[in-house]
DNA sequence: CTCTCCCGCCACCCG
DNA sequence: CGGGTGGCGGGAGAG
């Protein structure tokens, strides 16, 4: 029968020549998600390309009829539209306002795309085959189907941090429906949570949801369990041995510590709310055991960065597996998708390094990586820490501060907004992925803990925050000195929104301006265009780099821009570039030797300052952090500081220093930040330009948000900075965005997870005008309390991506609108400004503004998860796949139609 | 070509 | 036995 079908769907669509009943396909849907226009999206129903799947297909039932409608395009006979269908106009109809939203918007509602797109989709039926054809165009590639993004839908549907006392059960079946696509899929995405204690399974097909509360004690858990285990000498072992062989010989990498047994040291899934069916029945469920030792390696690593081979390899080691090709390519497919879930978690990103052999795919770790403090919640921001914060390498600037943000940090925003960008950035045919050069990661600065700022020249700041203050690359500062005012505490935990801003010592300063300079951007003033009045204004202050120690999603954004340099001067930054700089920081030794050697010409033709900045990525700043994610003991302890774990996975930059990344083997490393591309050219011209061109509008004073965006070449890196507190600004996706053009490094460090920097570089005037008002005294806080007050930082896909600024560019205007609204409102708590997409977001992010307002905590509550479910559940992306088995039991499902309808109310508001 | 990784067959396992 | 799980790897999209 569905051979059948398939014939007929090809004649009737000649293009698809596979079926498309994508639309259906809850795949479909989750290219909906992504954040492609509508209009691209459109395509994705219809058009669907892809082979669908028969079975699917077979499946059809009203339910999925979402899907059909698109197929009534192409062969309405087929599949008469389905009340479902209907329900959707009609919904649509009735929510203009959620469909203004989104084109407004556009980015962000990643399921509700879907409806809309089937909407289009329908529409277009009936406007006629152009239309089909535009959607075929813009058919939503494989990339949109991607686990990652689904992920991310699933992610989106429940709070980062919920409530305590609120228990959210998945429905298996139901997250499947909603999210248009096999249950199967689900599992790969749940069995992944499940080894991060995210989730804990309850019964059959059902699973408890717990949030990332325990996050950090997971992954403190882990870490430790990798120590025991060597991984991180396995992982030195191996590298030093691909550098030596191609193949793999496993075996003897094993090294002493590390039985192969780890299975037995994996974390138990079960969670105390929900008592795990225990899941460990079966085999196991290596996937889960994958991931756990997956994160692991990243956790035990110096660098941070782990190469999937590598990983594949000590994963077939452990298993005793027979190291034949296939297993190794089974274990790189298993480790792609447990890539893709810790991506979307905003825990690793993806990153290539660069060894004789050539480009390996490898993933960095971006999530938090000082457990110190044990749990979850709480983050302490003792001075003690900060002192720990050190800089290496090469000048980087040091951290004194030190704050445990949390490492919570409002995850969910920053998927959220990952995904926003994505949408923005994505087009049809660009990759979002991660390695989509263009997309990004949004993250609110609000997470920032702790912002340094500095005016070039202006030294009453740094004396004021003489204790905290940055140093200049080559000095390394140790400050002790908590960050004054700032209780980050509590609140930061659960919302890392609290941000505290932290003035740089003059001298600081001028020695960014200097490295920006050399850099290679000519010289970036470093001004900031911050709005000081504000909270946010600290930030911005014109003039004045701003260094933000953000949250964990701060991290992520670190993470990606190290990751994606581009390139200083212009926008291209050869691919090699930021690849350079990952092996460097991941590779072993040798390679990074090689690396260096690589460089050298480069380094001989630029100055050495601008040597540095380069290496760190063009970043105006690198900030050395070290930290050491060992036992929670030495959490405590800030002193070991650089230390152990903490690779610096920035070391890019830091040529000479490589040596010292050597150490892969041995325990420390120098670890570099090394802020990517922004650094140089990228600040200026290319920064300022996409978001100019979006928000030309923007003002300076009324900017609430800066906006900066990468430079072509970084992965499309953007940072919004909350200038003002007012919400709305961060309401209009377009215009409003005051993106400035002031460019903003957000150095993560690689140790420390939780610092990253942010600094801008410079200010627009205009913009600097509000920000002004930083008070110098101490920290500040970005973000507005409640409102859009944070900061969202956007990020360039994770990968590297690209060299092309172009695609940066193009990427930029797109993300502007969505970006602003995703980032104020959405986050903020105006639950009302998210969209369906961001829903999820809007929970976390609502309550970290709080959080950074008043000292309370905020927890994050899922204040609306219900409502979010149902935004996410979409009719249309009911439709499709995953019906087999769940025909049968999916009944329930149905409802999302109606869900779907709140969904525009709540997001209305 | 390589890198990704979607997709779904089909084996486990449990009730 | 049926159904939930999920290992596994073919094969194709993307670069």
């Amino acid at each position: 029968m569905e051979v059948n079908c398939l014939t007929l769907h090809d004649l009737i669509n000649p293009r698809q020549s596979r079926l498309d009943f994508a639309i259906e396909d809850g795949e479909n849907a989750q290219k909906e998600n992504i954040f492609v226009d509508r209009s691209r999206m459109a395509p994705k129903t219809p058009i669907k390309n892809e082979p669908i799947d028969l079975s699917k297909q077979k499946i059809f039932t009203p339910e999925r009829n979402p899907i059909t409608p698109v197929k009534l395009v192409d062969r309405q006979q087929a599949e008469p539209w389905t009340p479902t269908a209907n329900l959707k106009i009609l919904i649509s109809a009735a929510s203009p306002d959620i469909r203004d939203r989104e084109k407004k918007k556009g980015l962000f509602r990643p399921i509700e795309n879907k409806d809309d797109v089937f909407t289009d989709s329908l529409q277009l039926d009936v406007l006629g085959d152009s239309a089909v054809d535009e959607f075929e165009k813009q058919r939503p590639s494989r990339k949109q189907k991607s686990l990652g993004l689904l992920c991310q839908k699933f992610l989106a549907r429940y709070p980062s941090y919920p409530l305590s006392t609120e228990k959210t059960t998945i429905s298996l079946d139901e997250v499947a429906v909603s999210l248009g696509v096999e249950r199967r899929r689900i599992y790969d995405i749940v069995n992944v949570l499940e080894s991060l204690r995210l989730v804990s399974r309850v019964a059959k097909n059902q699973y408890g949801w717990h949030g990332r509360h325990s996050l950090p004690r997971t992954l403190r858990d882990l870490q430790r369990l990798g120590e025991e285990q060597k991984y991180e000498e396995q992982m030195a072992h191996l590298q030093q041995k691909e550098l030596d062989l191609m193949d793999y010989k496993f075996g003897e990498q094993k090294k002493d510590g590390c039985p192969d047994s780890q299975d037995h040291q994996l974390l138990d899934f079960s969670e105390p709310d929900y008592p795990s069916s225990s899941a460990n029945s079966r085999k196991d469920k290596s996937l889960r055991i994958m991931s756990q030792k997956f994160v692991m390696l990243f956790l035990v690593s110096k660098t941070k960065i782990v190469t999937l081979d590598v990983a594949a390899k000590i994963l077939i080691e452990e298993s005793q597996d027979t190291p034949d090709h296939s297993k190794f390519k089974t274990k790189v497919r298993r480790l792609y998708d447990i890539a893709n879930v810790l991506t979307s978690l905003a825990l690793i990103k993806k990153v290539h390094v660069t060894e004789e052999r050539g480009r390996k795919p490898a993933f960095k770790w971006i999530g938090p990586v000082d457990f110190s403090s044990s749990d979850e919640e709480l983050v302490d921001v003792s001075a003690s820490v900060l002192p720990e914060l050190k800089r290496e390498t090469y000048g980087h600037i040091q951290f004194c501060a030190k704050q445990k943000l949390a490492r919570h940090g409002s995850f969910n925003s920053v998927q959220a907004s990952e995904k926003i960008q994505r949408k923005v950035n994505s087009e049809p045919s660009s990759p979002y992925r991660e390695k989509q050069g263009p997309g990004g990661y949004s993250l609110e600065i609000g997470s920032l803990a702790a912002v340094y700022r500095q005016k070039i020249g202006d030294k009453s700041q740094g004396e004021a925050l003489a204790s905290q203050r940055v140093m200049p690359p080559s000095s390394c500062l140790d400050t002790s000195a908590p960050f004054p005012g700032l209780s980050v505490d509590s609140a930061y935990r659960v919302n890392p929104l609290g941000h505290q801003v932290v003035s740089v010592a003059p001298m600081d300063m001028q020695a960014f301006s200097a490295q920006n300079g050399v850099s290679g951007q000519g010289g970036l003033p470093l001004a900031s265009a911050a709005s000081d009045a504000e909270s946010l204004k600290p930030a911005l202050l014109a003039g004045q780099p701003l260094v933000y120690v953000p949250s964990p999603s701060l991290f992520m954004l670190c993470g990606s821009l190290q990751e994606g340099p581009s390139p200083g001067p212009g926008a291209e930054r050869d691919s090699r570039g930021p690849e350079v700089t990952v092996a460097e920081q991941s590779t072993p030794p040798s390679v990074q030797k090689r690396l260096g050697e690589e460089r050298k010409p480069q380094e001989e033709e630029e100055p050495a300052t601008k040597r540095q900045s380069r290496d760190c990525e063009d970043g105006p700043f690198s900030l050395v952090m070290s930290k050491k994610p060992s036992d929670s003991t030495d959490v405590a302890a800030p002193k070991a500081v650089g230390n152990r774990g903490s690779a610096p996975h920035e070391d890019i930059h830091v040529d000479g220093q490589l040596p010292a990344a050597k150490e892969v083997s041995g325990k420390a490393t120098a670890p570099c930040l090394i802020s990517s591309e922004w650094g140089n050219t990228s600040r200026n011209t290319e920064i300022e330009k996409p978001v100019k061109e979006n928000e030309s509008a923007k003002e300076p004073s009324l900017l609430q948000y800066l906006y900066v965006q990468s430079p072509a070449g970084l992965n499309g890196f953007n940072v919004l900075l909350p200038g003002t507190q007012t919400p709305h600004a961060v309401g209009p996706p377009s215009g409003q965005l005051p993106p400035l053009g002031v460019p903003c490094m957000v150095l993560p460090s690689p140790t420390l997870g939780p610092f990253p920097v942010l600094y801008s570089p410079t200010m627009p005037g205009p913009v600097s005008s509000a920000p002004s008002a930083l008070p110098s005294t101490g920290p500040v806080n970005f973000g507005l309390p409640g409102l859009g007050s944070t900061a969202h930082l956007l990020i360039g896909p994770p990968t590297m991506v690209n060299p092309k600024s172009s695609a940066l560019p193009s990427a930029d205007p797109q993300l502007h609108g969505p970006c602003s609204l995703n980032l104020s409102p959405v986050m903020s708590r105006s639950h009302s400004v998210i969209q369906p997409e961001s829903p999820v977001y809007g929970g976390h992010s609502v309550s970290v503004v709080k959080l950074q307002q008043s000292p309370v905590p905020v927890t994050p509550k899922s204040t609306r998860r219900t409502h979010r479910e149902t935004f996410f559940k979409t009719p249309g992306s009911l439709g499709d796949p995953v019906l087999r088995r769940r025909e049968r039991n999916q009944s329930r499902n149905t409802s999302s139609a109606q869900r779907r309808l709140e969904i525009p109310s709540s997001g209305a508001d």
